[in-house]
DNA sequence: CTTGCCCAAGAAAGCGTTTTCTCAGGTCGC
DNA sequence: GCGACCTGAGAAAACGCTTTCTTGGGCAAG
């Protein structure tokens, strides 16, 4: 009989057996190697066919140094922008051949480094999806980890392209929106405290703020999910702000159900603002004003860059850097006279 | 120097070199192994630890013939049911040290086969959540990608548990419920024709009807996502129903933007549900009715089951069904009399 | 007819681990 | 004091593949 491997899988010693060739030989008709009798080789493809020989991908990658598989840490994945990142990354990589394998942080920035090494060990590169660790833990493990991409994130170590959204312009955008809007009470609900995404938009918000004195931007503590948004709705009413930065449109749709609840119609009382622009954005209602985050090319991208630096090629554009397009929709509107004057 | 390997990485080869030991004392010092002297241990650890060196996961896999990782196919990753399901997974099977390797097969069904084998083939199990390829071939696979579990799924094979949610009795609920607020002409928006869970709503819609031959119910082609709603409103209105039966969230939600852009009212002008009950159906305005699946649950069990058969335990429950629940909320309302007969 | 080449296919050496097998040295008992 | 037993560590085989190295046979040229 068949079947003579200690594993009980049809390995490659089966179909050179049935074949009468050696292991070479059926290697080499495996891979399309030329130097093969035209005979055997056709004697070989027939065997392998009749025991339905595949070749076993473990042997395979530990000769040729390969896996065909790429890595990808997300600090979750829960949230719809990573979920994008990752549909863009498998499918841009799927075409090429590659895998994905991914690895959850579960927002636990001290267990990334761990995670990402184990997850590169056993890939060929890595993506690493707005990491939480520290600028200094980033840039010392860094080199271990190349061939590396990062996305939403910067860092000094050398031959890391990143892919970054401008957050900080995005946001800006928004409020000039919101201003345009006669808006002059603003409030930012912001994302989660590790979140550099949510440093970007502060950024922005400043320079906002340098150029706007007489516009009043409240901050608000926050986080990243519906949650978030739907309990920030006292505090925000409370900051007598009537144009809303949510952190993204998560938050946002959060806050327009908790203020729908309370009566409050969005955006005749109170214009909310998203970002992001996930699918959902332009179903809700009303629907989601935000800022449109170009996010499945962002996976796409990633592979891109990561593919020219497993194949070693010469990188032309090491990283890029994406605008944020303003996406107005009905959930912003004309501000209404401040309630606290509403008597006047 | 070090780096004597011809991969350029640390491997067991330099441990040994440095503590002055074989390849064989590094390796059981680093499997925790006992039959080791503490002194060489201590030395073996501290070579190790200088150097760095973790251990390659491919020559593990293989010496072991084993991975450490799970494989799972989806037909569509933008799907969040898939996504939760995965997200269900990735957690579970983290929990046990183990990896995904994602595979989407963008709804191509032809394509499922060799994809499932393809990761099947790297992976030590795998999950195959809601394929699309028929039944007669999936039986005829099955075999092959053992250790295996389904999702959605049902199959004659031997040892393959299946995990499916009872969509029938869900829509049956959902109607039922319709009917109670005084409905009295339905209309099913259908999902995907190879959906398997298309094909059990429209089982349990059979059923329905046979139990309320008055009730009227419209049968309507559709699909999975947003804009099958949005588009189908002209069908929706023309049909004349007053409570509509989305495939899912998504179809619901774009059904009613669509209906919203029209000037209607839901539910004053006519009732929508969904299935699902997806992390956004709270979150719409109305907040939507519908059937809600444990489906981060059933990514969960998927694992747990998969974990019994990798570890061939005896698996005292292969498989299980999950009972959708009837979730109220406010997109649905009291039928108003018929609008074709409004003028009586 | 012999010598030298070339080519195709087999033999064997990796790839980086784990694990069995083997053997040297020490311990205990008689 | 010598042989049996045991322990701990090195040697080597195994995992399943790719690829270099080797070899034998056929062919052309001298």
């Amino acid at each position: 009989m068949v079947r003579k491997s200690a594993t009980g899988r049809i390995g490659i010693a089966d179909v050179a057996i049935k074949a009468g060739v050696s292991h070479a030989t059926v290697s080499r008709v495996m891979n399309g190697n030329f130097t093969v009798d035209p005979d055997i080789a056709a004697r070989v493809r027939a065997a392998a066919a009749e025991l339905k020989y595949q070749p076993n991908p473990v042997g395979r990658s530990l000769a040729l140094g390969k896996t065909d598989t790429i890595g990808i840490v997300v600090p979750d994945l829960a949230n719809p922008t990573f979920q994008a990142i990752l549909r863009g990354l498998s499918r841009a990589a799927a075409q090429d051949s590659y895998r994905v394998l991914i690895a959850d942080s579960f927002e636990v920035s001290s267990e990334e480094a761990i995670l990402a090494g184990e997850a590169r060990r056993r890939c060929d590169g890595l993506v690493l999806c707005a990491p939480r660790m520290s600028d200094a833990e980033l840039e010392e493990i860094a080199p271990s980890l190349h061939p590396l991409v990062l996305i939403n994130r910067t860092t000094a170590a050398a031959g890391v392209p990143s892919l970054v959204v401008d957050y900080g312009q995005g946001v800006q955008d928004i409020a000039e929106h919101l201003v345009d809007l006669g808006h002059t009470r603003l409030a930012f609900l912001a994302g989660p405290p590790r979140s550099a995404s949510n440093g970007l938009r502060l950024q922005g918000l400043e320079s906002f703020k340098a150029a706007h004195p007489q516009v009043e931007v409240t901050m608000l503590e926050g986080g990243s999910d519906f949650d978030t948004g739907h309990e920030a709705v006292d505090a925000v009413l409370e900051s007598g702000a009537t144009g809303i930065l949510a952190f993204n449109d998560l938050v946002a749709m959060g806050l327009m159900s908790g203020l729908h609840e309370r009566g409050l119609d969005v955006p005749g009382d109170i214009s909310v603002t998203g970002f992001d622009d996930i699918p959902f954005a332009k179903y809700t209602t009303p629907a989601l004003t935000t800022a449109a985050v170009p996010i499945t090319e962002l996976g796409e991208q990633a592979w891109q860059q990561l593919r020219a630096l497993i194949r070693k090629e010469e990188n032309e554009a090491p990283g890029s850097r994406y605008q944020p397009r303003l996406e107005v929709r009905s959930s912003t509107g004309p501000a209404k006279a401040p309630r606290t004057a509403a008597h006047g």
